[in-house]
Order: structure tokens, then sequence, then C-alpha cells
DNA sequence: GTATCAATCATACGTTCGTCTTAATCATAC
DNA sequence: GTATGATTAAGACGAACGTATGATTGATAC
């Protein structure tokens, strides 16, 4: 028998990434799990302390997974500029279904904490995201010398977006089955989403160069 | 005196914007509105339908905005491919701060919604876009003949997320608050937005031609 | 056996929410 | 003036929520 604590961070994981924070109640989480109600309460503290545990959790792993990549890329590239479709993989691979060991719904969490207001992602998510943006900052600098750091900084971004925006998209699924899209496999989408991600970051400066 | 009606969903989409749907009661509502609780369930139904009311009140003159871009676009390059620059200005730029007549914060409600679970997105929101995507992306297959449909689609979903992060981001702001990147201006993020964007679309096809 | 301490359980508390009900107000038409 | 229909106002209702309480169980150590 798995223990509670690690019962009630699975269902919240499984409930929170289906209807969201605010419409998963304690009871639905407990009940899902099949543990008391007020375990919730003795284990963790509170409801929000219950979610930030539940990313607490992965985002190490997730984050140790993308470095450890990242490193093997550059550790391939033998000194020379590391190429941009594997640092981009190094980066989006982890997050996505089937990328890391015991992924489960956390991307879906992550995507949707990205649009939500609160104070849970500038607390938890995005000091451990700050040293991920450096370390892949650094990287990508070194594979486009053209582009001035802030230019970096913005594709970092959109690129979390575009991500976040696949991870997080209910409706995604809902228009592969209307027959817009014949790939439904998490393979198609992360080709996909790094063709298109290393379009953007290899896309001309826009500061005039001298 | 603005009518109630516009002071319940001005209101509404301010307080939205700021705390979330779930964490803005209507009580908060109605005491921004100035007005009595009673009258939001009098003029609209119920929350859900103030929600609703809110996206339809601005979604149709942002998407009319968005296809009066394109065919001003479509009509200078007279009978050519338009260029992907354009195509996609046309796309975000009504979203975005000071893109449209009347755009207040529902750009960053869009954004949201897109991350949120539910069917507010697919019964409301998802079937206007439909309509938007397409003409869009007949545009986009003209210009950019080497791609296949699906691909446009997916490179088209890519673009709405790396917009919609940008659209929802709270952390953004503080990132360039914290001296990350300097120009916390509109046009700075759409002019890099667009940059990058346009080098994920225009990126090679993964099918191979014959 | 019994003391001890962590874990689990059933249940209650106080709050907040969306919604509803009923009465009061206002403008307009006759 | 008065009737009428639309709007606004004040308050109450029941439900659902997060949280807290006190009893109970179970394992471990002596």
């Amino acid at each position: 028998m798995i223990d509670t604590k690690t019962r009630i961070l699975d269902a919240a994981e499984r409930l929170f990434a289906e209807h969201g924070f605010d419409a998963t109640s304690l009871r639905a989480i407990t009940k899902e799990a099949k543990v008391n109600l007020a375990s919730v309460n003795y284990h963790f503290q509170s409801k929000d302390a219950l979610i930030e545990a539940l990313f607490v959790r992965r985002i190490s792993p997730l984050n140790d997974e993308r470095i450890r990549m990242l490193n093997e890329v550059e550790r391939r590239a033998a000194g020379a500029a590391a190429p941009i479709e594997e640092l981009v993989d190094a980066f989006v691979r982890p997050v996505l279904p089937g990328g890391a060991p015991g992924h489960h719904s956390i991307g879906i969490l992550l995507g949707r904490m990205y649009a939500a207001p609160g104070g849970l992602l500038a607390r938890v998510i995005a000091p451990q995201m700050d040293a991920i943006r450096e370390r892949f900052g650094r990287a990508f600098r070194r594979s486009l010398p053209g582009l001035e750091a802030e230019e970096i900084f913005w594709r970092i971004h959109f690129t979390i977006g575009a991500l976040a925006h696949t991870l997080a998209s209910r409706g995604l699924l809902e228009f592969i089955s209307r027959g817009m899209c014949s790939a439904a496999d998490a393979d198609q989408a992360r080709t996909q989403l790094i063709r298109f991600v290393t379009g953007g970051l290899r896309a001309p400066s826009l500061v005039e160069k001298p």
C-alpha cells in the first residue's frame, strides 16, 4: 500500500490537471485518493501548501533532467556551439508526456500555472525556472552569437509560451479529434514544436549590427 | 451615467483580469461597479453567463479588426503572396494592449482562458477562433507554399501559445522590473513576438518533398 | 502489558459564495 | 394623477468549501 501522503499528491495532481485548482475540492481529492479528509491538513497544512508540495515534488527532477540533457548536448558538441534543435529538445522534452521519469500531469499544471494569477508561480516555480533560464540562456547565447541577451530572453519567453500552450491546451485534442490534425502522439507534437521554436530562435536579430 | 450592464461588464473585466475568474466574487464586482448585487443575476443570468457575455462583447470587434488588417495586407500584396511579418502582425496586434479600439484586459483573459479547463473556451471562444484560424490559415498557406496544411495548423497553434503566454504572463513584468529586459512597452513585445513567430513559421517543412 | 506517539477517522465550525425572493423605485404613457 | 413595466435595492437561503477538533486506532519500545 502506497503511503497516504503520496496518494494525496497523486490524486491531487490528476484532479488538478483535469479540473483546475479552484474547481477541485479537498473532498474530491481525498475521495479519489481513498483517504480521510483531514489527512490533507495533517500531512500538508493547507490546500495552498498541498499545491506547493505538488510542484516541489516534480520540478526538481524535471529541471535536473533538463540540465542533464543540456550537458549531454554540450558534451557531444565538444566545445563548439551546440545545434539549436538539440538545445530546444533538452528544454522541452522533459516536460512533455513521456519525457521524464515519473512524469504525470505536471506539464499541464505548469502550463496552466503560467497563465494563472497569484503568488504561487512567483514563490515556487519562478525561482526554480530562473536557474534553468540562466543556464539555457548561456547555451543559446553561445549558439546564437548574432543575438543580444535581451533578444534571447524574449525568445525563451516565447518558447515557454508555445510549450505551455501545447501542454495546457484542451482544445488541441479536440481539433485533433475533428480531423484537423492527424497525429495525436507526443512525438509529432514535440517534433513540430522543436522545428517551430528553432526557426523562431534562429530569426535574424532586430538589432542593427555595426 | 453609464448604464448598469456596461458598468458590471467593465468592472468584471478588470477584476477577472487581475485576480482570475474563481477568485473574483460577484460581490467584489458589484462593489467595484457600484451597483447592487442582484443586478448581475438580473441583467445576466449567472456568473458563467456574465463571463460569456464579457467575451462576446470583445471577441467580435477583435476578430473583425484582425480580418480588416488581413484584408488590407492582402490588398497591398496585390495578388502576390503577402509577407509573413504582416500576416503575423494582423493576427497579434489587435489582441495586444493598444491594438484595438475599446481594448482593455480582454487579451489577458483570453490568454488565461486558453490554459483553463472547462467548457467556456470550447463553447464561446473556439467557434469564433475557428473562422479566424481558417482565414489566416489560407493566407499562411499562400505565403508558405512549402508547408503542408497540418504543419500550418501546428504553427498557428504555437503562435497562439507565444501570444497567449505574452498576454497572460504576470511573471514577464516582474522580469522586466528586475532589469532582465529593458523595454516594457507593448511595441517592443510585439516586435520581438512578430520576429520570433515569423522565424518559426518560415522554418523548413518536416515533410520530405519529392 | 502498557506507555507513547504518529496516523487516521468522523464530524463540526465558520465563512463565503452564487442565487433567489420580495419590496421599493423610477420612467413613461395615458 | 395613475397605471404599467422595467430596473434597482436589501436581505435571506442553501450549498460547498477549507479548516479545526477530539476521539480512535495502530505500531513500536520498554
